[in-house]
DNA sequence: TCTATACGGTACTGACTAGTTCCGGATACC
DNA sequence: GGTATCCGGAACTAGTCAGTACCGTATAGA
């Protein structure tokens, strides 16, 4: 990524990169970058979050908005898998398998880290394109393929409108945390799945 | 509002106060704030957009905090009324009559003061109640008169959730602008009217 | 063992900015 | 006309922060 590249020099003396340090420094710049946005965060607070020098910040990243690119870069790379989204066999069963615990607390705090960037989205393409993969295209994936699914199965029209139908619940979410400042929890979740979501796909129960 | 007080005070002598020149620091305020953030906004850059000298700021308001608390709550009146939203005869006539070019480009400059000032909501509670009053309720408000119309008209359905079904075109705004990058404009306004809110509302048209 | 580099930590530099103060000139009340 | 306050503008102060340099210590290869 945009990581410092010492690969290829030749093989150098004295002590070695401890590169398990890399993974913490990066998350103690998605804590920071959550709690005090873009400009609020400094690379002290990172290196004492990280309980690491600020120099052993700056040996593996050369400037602050490189830091915080590869920190967005890799939540991409998350412990919940959204490349095989679940498969019950029903469209409402894929979409309520998908309120899960642990995707609700990633899905936060991604969400607080994209509060605290989204002003410089506007002005830093590359960390927007990073923030976008990270954060907003996943989930859209895993909702493409289950209204996918949904289509192949006959649940819902052919013609229906995926690519909007997909977005609904992120942005519903989005806008429920960040302009109105109340906490979702699976209650509201499953709630806009059955009065939203699911309606306006035109869906109909399989089963009578 | 947060501005300094000199009413109550004895009458003074002196050369008058140009209160005209309130109104143009506001919008300035709010400008610099849709371009650079609240954290990228300064003082000199207010003063300079509104060609008005550091002091005058200063000398209507205390700090920068209280100047953006103020620039935000006043863009709650605008020249958009929101109070009284048309009045169509249906539900999608009036949806489709919201859809003005003055209303979209006013939310298109609300959303980018509110992406300037998103970092520090979760960390300003009084910032965040005027941002929630000036962007997001009025807006909530004109729908919520259109939804409670249908429902008395018996366009759609008594039980509906009206709340839900207010903050889904606000909500896949935010999401399209903010996070996708996308503008919007009237095309998508109306396909989201016709695809997700009223299918979701449960609406059929009144006469076939 | 020697050397080069890593580590956490501290101190420093240069740039920037919130907020204050003062200037010369304008304006309104006495 | 005198005076107190306004105006735009510029200079100044104090504090913060990105980025650099260096400390003593740790560790890996020659």
């Amino acid at each position: 990524m945009t990581r410092t590249d010492t690969t290829g020099t030749r093989p150098r003396l004295g002590r070695k990169r401890d590169h398990a340090r890399d993974p913490e420094i990066l998350e103690a710049t998605l804590d920071i970058l959550a709690e005090t946005g873009y400009e609020g965060m400094t690379i002290d607070m990172v290196a004492a979050r990280a309980k690491a020098g600020k120099a052993t910040v700056y040996r593996r990243w050369a400037s602050k908005p490189e830091l915080i690119l590869d920190a967005v870069a890799c939540m991409k790379s998350s412990e919940v898998d959204f490349t095989s989204p679940p498969s019950t066999g029903t469209l409402r069963g894929d979409l309520v398998a998908m309120v899960k615990s642990p995707t609700l607390r990633e899905g936060e705090r991604k969400l607080k880290v994209m509060a605290g960037i989204v002003s410089m989205i506007a002005r830093d393409p590359e960390l927007a394109a990073a923030a976008r993969a990270a954060i907003v295209e996943p989930r859209a994936q895993a909702n493409l393929i289950i209204f996918q699914r949904a289509i192949d199965r006959g649940e819902i029209p052919g013609d229906a409108d995926v690519e909007t139908l997909c977005t609904i619940s992120p942005a519903l979410v989005a806008y429920r945390v960040l302009m109105l400042g109340i906490p979702v929890d699976r209650e509201y979740l499953i709630a806009t799945i059955d009065k939203i979501v699911l309606p306006a796909a035109g869906w109909q129960p399989p089963r009578l």
